[in-house]
DNA sequence: TTGTATGCGTTATCAA
DNA sequence: TTGATAACGCATACAA
């Protein structure tokens, strides 16, 4: 392993001359630069993270705090994350958050403290506390927001456009001929909620669909039981709906099922589709239609963000939309006659 | 921050010896060991993780690989391990492992080199790998082995009783009442298939079942439209079983939703149960019956042991089973009639 | 059984 | 713009 001496000795400069260079200090000549970059290179050379922490006091994993993994989505973006930061060389300092707890900013400081962190990745719900904000920016940590609701000035967001994803699942059923569809919508106070509930009324809207007769909406909360009973509630009036749209896959899968009971056939009787490409929706059969976030391209530009110092400088933080993926499988289709 | 030297300082002894203490070196009377211990109480010190990685050059978090994440038993393993660590103050480097990249001592290997852990936590089926075993030890790698299917010299393991947990679910069963039980079982080269089969027929053996005719056993292979097929398969026999227990939650729901699309209540026309406690399987409805693997205690327990240096010295390797935990829910009932 | 001095690979201080 | 040297906190060779 080649130390920052024997890049010294090679580029013919000093310890101190490297160090600068790596660390995009502006006092160092172009010619010097150069040299080092030069040295680097041949000897492939890469700065021991440990010594680095050791010197610094702060530690060049990222740091992540993660809710409820039983929502399926979180474990899918950790496991996005890990893969991305895999792909950087780079490390994750992960723990468990407890979201009941209602000291947030006392778990986030306990966290810092501990792991020494100089980066961050917020996830929801903990993106959108102020709080947290203000003590990542008082102990000068970095952060990167994943899907917050509101922008935070300084910190840059990555995120998907989940109302035009919605939109994009309405067309689809629309265009297949449906002129009555329903959408299971999640948790009041979940910044999702809204944004897909938004999209599917666009849709409803331009698709000509009446509110509150052909475009029926109803509380599922993101649960198993409530899906159920919505569809069932759905499925008995006069004029059942022909497609519903869910929140979330868990709640399709719900919908699936209670048709299913009542008799009815997916899709030939009445088509569903979900939200997130979840494993089980992809493995039940028919399997479902639904969006897939780009998790993978989220986590891997987070951690280019936090990476890229360059960014932290600006104070306008920017908000990148990444293109979701529609997918269309067999639990959709026209409507029957 | 307290350092060794105030340790060393508080004890009036020199750092070596605090150094000494707290390795658990023999060379230490117990009259100074008692100072030095009082002094770190005093102090609430703790030593440096970074410090120590710089001066033996190995890291002191756990390592672990893991592979596909969509069977539900690998990310609540992952969740778990984490939260064993952070209880005991630890960190985990964690890298996706591809099990169809055949050449699997190349990728541990890869690990250890870029991520230095001087102990790992091996995960079905890695922790099967003869060769991977050799390596770790070559390298002086201390290992525990979650689940394996053979023990390993020199390795401890942690894992519970499948058999006994598959033959408690089906004796469940049998008590409720059923006589024609069916058994839907996992892919052939998983271990825990052959294990939870065995359970099956042990319990169908003692209970006065009659093996091909009362006691059927079909291949799911874990898979959801295969279970859904068995299933199908199995509803239509002329003598029709009563009773499906699925080698996972997930052919569970599969079986679940088959029955119901025929036109069967769950649980009064037939009883499911599954294996795993997976999240969807809480949350469909009726809940699933099913075994909770102890996740929780196995990686404490793992965890524990790649503490504990006594434990490696000796050659003799212990395998280490927890006690699981049957969950009856509403998803099995006495048969009908 | 205990203590002293040195080095691990960085970055920062201060002088050149 | 550059360089010599100290310092970060720990573990160990070597000495006592």
């Amino acid at each position: 392993m080649a130390t920052i001496y024997d890049v010294a000795a090679m580029a013919g400069v000093a310890v101190k001359t490297v160090s600068r260079a790596i660390n995009h200090h502006p006092n160092v000549s172009l010619k010097t630069r150069a040299k080092v970059q030069q040295a680097i290179a041949e000897l492939d050379y890469v700065p021991s993270p440990i010594a680095r922490q050791m010197r610094t006091g702060e530690s060049t994993a990222i740091g992540m705090l993660y809710g409820d993994p039983s929502s399926g989505y979180q474990s899918q973006l950790n496991h996005a994350m890990l893969k991305a930061c895999s792909n950087a060389r780079l490390y994750m300092a992960v723990e468990l958050f407890d979201e009941s707890d209602s000291d947030w900013t006392a778990q986030v400081d306990r966290f810092i403290q501990r792991t020494k962190v100089a980066s961050m990745v917020l996830v929801p719900p903990i993106c959108d506390s102020a709080d947290v904000h203000a003590l990542l920016r008082e102990q000068g940590i970095r952060s990167v927001l994943i899907s917050p609701s509101q922008p935070v000035p300084g910190c840059n967001a990555v995120c998907m456009d989940d109302r035009a994803a919605a939109k994009q699942v309405t067309r689809h059923l629309i265009k297949l001929g449906h002129q009555r569809i329903a959408h299971i919508a999640g948790r009041e106070n979940h910044v999702v909620t809204l944004l897909r509930r938004l999209g599917f009324e666009d849709a409803a809207v331009s698709g000509g669909l009446e509110p509150g007769r052909t475009a029926l909406v109803r509380e599922g909360r993101f649960n198993f039981k409530e899906a159920m009973d919505c569809t069932k509630e759905l499925l008995l009036l006069p004029e059942r709906p022909t497609a519903i749209f869910a929140a979330n896959d868990h709640m399709a899968i719900a919908a699936i099922m209670m048709a299913r009971q009542m008799g009815l056939r997916v899709p030939e009787d009445i088509s569903v589709a979900g939200f997130d490409d979840t494993w089980i929706g992809q493995s039940i059969w028919p399997s479902l239609t639904t969006v897939a976030q780009p998790l993978e391209a989220i986590a891997t530009m987070a951690v280019e963000l936090l990476q890229d110092r360059s960014t932290q400088a600006e104070t306008l933080s920017t908000n990148h939309v990444l293109p979701h993926e529609f997918i269309v499988r067999g639990s959709t289709a026209p409507p029957p006659e």
